[in-house]
DNA sequence: GCCAACGTTGGC
DNA sequence: GCCAACGTTGGC
């Protein structure tokens, strides 16, 4: 079965793909999201060897990098820990509600894709990034835009 | 820092 | 079940 493409918000502030690089093995847990329809892409569409495109949010929105998923859909440990910030006393490991993935590093781009680039590329019009209103923090990609991404990073390196 | 858009909560 | 109030996200 063919790879899924996915984007994966994330404040370079809190973790960035540098972040990412520099974790043990290259991998990290994806902790932390607390929206159920992000949720249900980890748990139920993620799958090992997806590819990910890294979006860091907020501070200089842009693609960062690629990335692999390693671990598919497993409970987000961290909202049973009442000290983490992500804790959610409505989750237990008996029930568990919300799901993390296990990414890797791949790639850093040499110069970030700002949004705003991403905007003027033509076939990438369709692309829910660029929704009006969207702030899904895990999205569905296509391939098409995928490659379009990574070509546009080839070019510019 | 501002604020639009969205998701969640909780009163009724 | 409706919807107002609130908290969060995230671009600018």
């Amino acid at each position: 079965m063919n790879a899924n493409y996915w984007l994966m918000k994330s404040e370079p502030n809190q973790f960035s793909i540098t972040d990412l690089k520099n974790s043990p093995g290259q991998t990290s847990y994806w902790d932390g999201v607390r929206n159920y329809q992000a949720r249900n892409f980890m748990r139920d569409k993620m799958r090992v060897k997806d590819r990910v495109l890294f979006y860091h949010s907020v501070v200089k929105p842009s693609v960062a990098g690629t990335a692999r998923i390693v671990k598919a859909g497993y409970p987000d440990f961290t909202a049973w820990d009442p000290k983490s910030k992500y804790f959610d006393p409505k989750s237990t490991p008996e029930n568990p509600i919300w799901y993390m993935v296990d990414i890797r590093f791949e790639m850093q781009f040499a110069e970030p894709i700002s949004l705003a680039k991403l905007r003027t590329v033509p076939g990438l019009e369709n692309m829910m990034l660029l929704r009006k209103g969207m702030r899904l923090s895990i999205q569905p990609v296509t391939y098409q835009e995928f490659d379009i991404i990574i070509s546009l990073e080839k070019l510019e390196t």
